[in-house]
RNA sequence: GGGAGCAUAGCUCAGCUGGUUCAGAGCACCUGCCUUACAAGCAGGGGGUCCGCGGUUCGAACCCGUGUGCUCCCA
């Protein structure tokens, strides 16, 4: 067969994936082995890949594939999530573009709308995690609003309520004017914006021409004015307390109350008080007794109560209102100030803070337990700062808002008769059994109960997605549940630990009195080279697809992995996936070379002199598994893959097959060469969860394999302790020849110029053992012993070793060399002088640990014998 | 306003409980090589007052305090 040039990944990709697909890699049944779960964090369904998903979804695949390497039983259940304002929001946008108005559309036939939207456009996500090598098992796929998952979250709305922790009010709410929704406080971003205070004169009630100056930065809300509140101690206004003023243009005559709310400080120390647009004037409005005048229509133009601008939109009447005040002299001045503004997390809208009735759920109960399985560390944080966080916002827990002005979503389960009588049932049927039983006159006249219109929140279903994709409700005692839940590893961006982590805690908890997962690995979030999220508003997010098409899955893998360690922010860097495919590359054409050599086999070689090679790379492997196993325990995702990335690039490609290739049109042992094959699977074994399809295409090339023998599957053994003599050796023959390389560069040898090389040491044995691999390595014809100094020759000293280079074709400049001694010498001297000044503290003998002390006088007697040597070599030069 | 975190080579980051010759990697840079696996490569090299200041310690990039700059989360 003939080999490519280059690794050609996307045929590869295919392949192997439609493969381990296909040969049921992915789908996992309850046996006989531990489990390893991981529940994918539903993507929304509108979703399309971005740079956080790969990041995420990376992950999990490694920390999949190695578990399925080390003997577990493991399970990816993947899904998406309903999504409701943003899939809402695309739907009502789609019918838009068609001309249709959802406003003008029954119920049943926009859920139509959206189930096709969904059929359409739900999966696509799900593909495209498919090319980044996702070994989910897609045949458990689920979804939020699937039938199944419906029933459990009504059903745990139908418990909460009948335990009276789900409960009706009117409070203030965020509400987003233009996804026309109330929203929880977690779903509000708060974002830094450059706005104006307006100082505006409010007329005091008195017979002289008394003014009250007010700061706003909202002057489109004083039509709902209903108070203005100073300072109990403000000199300034101690005349006023008591009196009125007239709430401008709409001339509301309005008490002027104190508390000591107010800050002194700002603006010009007395607050207009708007108790239906903002959750601190609300505050004080509940304990002043004041008025609340709601002037916002839903969508955010001003409503009737307003009286002046109604139907016109607040933005608009901010400025018309500026305007209006000022020509009627009211305006005192305008500055530039910079505030923070909540706005919609979903639609970006500025958030406007309402009085409205609302279905609300209390979360003390089910937080304190599930603050305590955190801080106990029954649920693992990694990395443990986000306890802090965790801790913090569960401490100061509010009640959480779930009804959501939307149709695409779970209905919430609650009916009402005419005369204000609620029914909170699982089906419409047991709603009016209950009424029938409650309200037996009414239900005879008006049989039939109005549901309540409104969803429940996105969040109010994911809560419960550890339990339900194994179908918690229908079957609590299934098999399946047992086995896989608490599932593993929890794999999630920091931004959703109170949305999702918090809740699926307490849901998991609440309802089976059982955490959700062992472990939540928090990873970090992704930005681009100028530090900026990568977002789709800011259109900074790569087209992964693209990317995938262009450099590999393996590569764009690669390049999302290796710089991002647990927890920290991944700064994305285009140089990084050019790494991710040279290796590919690297790896494809260390292949080529191990095939090139396949036909040269022989048997009945000497194999001695690879001895030194095979051991001290066996040795290598070994050394590196371990390491990796400690890194991955610790989550160490992307050390690990250095790690690796090191070891086959530098060991086995730099070193070890150079140290063992043969000679040009050379045959070579056959137990060398299937020595190095197996080297080489076992090293794409270790590398294979972080690059699937690269490692699994060429351990497919390395040799025939039989069926079902595949990389995915293959077991991790356990490498044993290495061998330090030999590592210890192997490092020093890397020494000796880069110093002898650089030796040869520094007197401007050319690659094919030989050298003669004359050792003088005190263990002949090792450089008999290396001498083969020693002399192909820096191109010397001959290698010999010595006990004294050649003349003539380049001198260079390794660790103890002195060695002189015989090179005809070089310059010799003996003064460089004596130079360079000079300088070492200098260097150990000085380095001698900082470890005798320790040895001879009297303090630091009494205090250090004996391993430390012994360490300083080793380097002590290193540091004597090679200046010693150096000393001699200078001696010898004149 | 409350909380978390960061500051190490030109860039992006490692450096796990303070002690293996006052720091490692990749990219970038310099020198030399088209050596039939790989120029998407090979060999070699240079480059750091570990943010400033103070402290603890026999010993600090690492611990404590403080200042400066930056980031994130929550209100």
């Amino acid at each position: 067969m003939e080999l490519s040039k280059n690794f050609q990944h996307s045929d590869a990709e295919k392949k192997w994936y439609a493969h381990w697909n296909n040969s049921g890699y992915f789908t996992s049944k309850p046996d006989n082995r531990p489990p390893y779960t991981i529940v994918m964090p539903p993507p929304n369904v509108t979703g399309v890949l971005h740079m956080g998903h790969a990041l995420n979804n990376s992950v999990q695949d490694i920390l999949l594939r190695r578990a399925k390497m080390k003997g577990f039983n493991t399970l990816w259940v993947p899904g998406t999530d309903h999504a409701s304002i943003a899939t809402e929001a695309k739907v009502v946008a789609m019918l838009r573009e068609k001309g249709i108005d959802k406003k003008k559309m029954p119920r049943d036939e926009f859920m139509k709308y959206a189930w096709e939207w969904k059929e359409k456009y739900g999966g696509i996500i799900l593909k495209q995690l498919e090319k980044l090598g996702c070994s989910a098992d897609w045949s458990r796929t689920t979804f939020t609003m699937d039938e199944g998952y419906y029933a459990a979250v009504i059903r745990v709305f139908v418990e909460l309520h009948e335990k009276g922790l789900i409960y009706r009010g009117v409070k203030m709410i965020n509400w987003d004017p233009k996804a026309k929704t109330a929203l929880s406080d977690e779903e509000v971003v708060h974002k830094q914006a450059n706005s104006k205070l307006y100082y505006v004169r409010y007329k005091v009630d008195s017979d002289t021409e008394e003014y009250l100056t007010v700061a706003t930065s909202r002057p489109e809300t004083i039509p709902g004015d209903t108070a203005v509140c100073v300072h109990p101690d403000d000199e300034r206004y101690k005349h006023l307390v008591g009196k009125y003023v007239f709430v401008p243009l709409i001339n509301r005559r309005v008490p002027i109350i104190v508390d000591d709310y107010i800050d002194l400080e700002f603006g010009t120390g007395a607050l207009k008080v708007t108790p239906a647009h903002d959750i601190n004037d609300y505050n004080l409005g509940l304990k002043h007794n004041l008025e609340v005048i709601d002037t916002l229509n839903d969508d955010g133009t001003l409503s009737e109560a307003a009286q002046l601008y109604v139907g016109m939109d607040r933005f608009v009447v901010r400025k018309k209102i500026v305007e209006d005040l000022r020509d009627a002299g009211l305006m005192v001045k305008e500055e530039d100030y910079v505030n923070q503004l909540g706005y919609s997390e979903r639609t970006d809208a500025v958030i406007e803070p309402k009085l409205s009735m609302q279905w609300w759920c209390n979360m003390q109960e089910m937080a304190k337990p599930a603050l305590d399985i955190v801080m106990k560390d029954e649920v693992e944080f990694h990395p443990a700062k986000f306890k802090n966080t965790y801790r913090h916002w569960m401490g100061n827990i509010k009640d959480w808002c779930i009804s959501r002005q939307l149709w695409w979503g779970q209905r919430i389960p609650a009916w009402y008769d005419s005369k204000g009588g609620l029914y909170v049932a699982k089906t419409n049927e047991e709603a009016h059994a209950k009424y029938k039983a409650a309200k037996p006159e009414l239900a005879a006249t008006e049989p039939v109960l109005r549901q309540d219109d409104d969803v429940l929140d996105t969040w109010f279903s994911s809560w419960l997605w550890p339990m339900q994709v194994f179908n918690w409700n229908e079957a609590p005692d299934n098999e399946e549940l047992k086995y896989y839940y608490p599932t593993s590893t929890l794999v999630t961006a920091p931004e959703i630990i109170f949305f999702w982590v918090a809740r699926m805690i307490m849901a998991g908890d609440t309802f089976m009195d059982k955490k959700p997962f062992d472990k939540v690995y928090f990873t970090g979030i992704v930005r681009d080279k100028q530090g900026r999220k990568m977002s789709k508003s800011l259109g900074n997010s790569p087209d992964l697809l693209q990317m995938i098409e262009d450099s590999g899955a393996d590569a764009v893998r690669f390049s999302v992995m290796i710089s991002s360690p647990a927890g920290n922010d991944l700064l994305f860097d285009e140089g990084h996936l050019e790494q991710g495919s040279f290796f590919c590359n690297k790896m494809w054409n260390a292949m080529k070379l191990l095939k090139g050599w396949e036909s040269r086999c022989a048997t009945g070689m000497d194999d001695s002199k690879h001895l030194f090679a095979i051991n001290w790379m066996e040795a290598r492997l070994a050394q590196v598994s371990a390491e990796v196993e400690d890194l991955m325990k610790d989550f160490r995702l992307s050390e690990a893959l250095k790690t690796i990335y090191s070891l086959i690039w530098n060991d086995f490609c730099s070193w070890y097959l150079e140290w063992v290739k043969p000679g040009m049109e050379q045959p070579i042992s056959a137990t060398v060469y299937e020595h190095a094959i197996s080297l080489y699977e076992r090293l794409l074994q270790l590398l294979h969860p972080y690059m699937p399809f690269v490692t699994e295409e060429i351990y497919h090339v390395l040799r025939d394999r039989e069926e079902g023998d595949d990389l995915i599957v293959r077991q991790l053994p356990d490498y044993g302790t290495p061998d330090a003599a030999i590592l210890k050796e192997g490092t020093m023959l890397q020494e000796l020849i880069t110093a002898v390389r650089d030796t040869r560069n520094k007197n401007q040898l050319k690659p094919k110029d030989t050298i003669k090389l004359w050792v003088q040491t005190a263990d002949k044995d090792f450089y008999t053992k290396v001498q083969d691999i020693l002399s192909r390595q820096v191109n010397a014809e001959e290698i010999g012993f010595v006990t004294e100094a050649v003349s003539g020759a380049i001198s260079i000293v390794v660790e103890t070793d002195k060695l002189y280079i015989e090179a005809p074709e070089a310059t010799i400049d003996t003064e460089a060399q004596k130079a360079q001694m000079q300088k070492d010498i200098d260097y150990l001297k000085g380095f001698l002088v900082s470890v005798d000044k320790k040895l001879g503290n009297e303090r630091f003998m009494a205090n250090a640990k004996p391993h430390v002390i012994e360490a300083e006088e080793k380097k002590k007697s290193d540091a004597l014998a090679k200046i010693k040597t150096l000393e001699e070599s200078l001696a010898v030069l004149g």
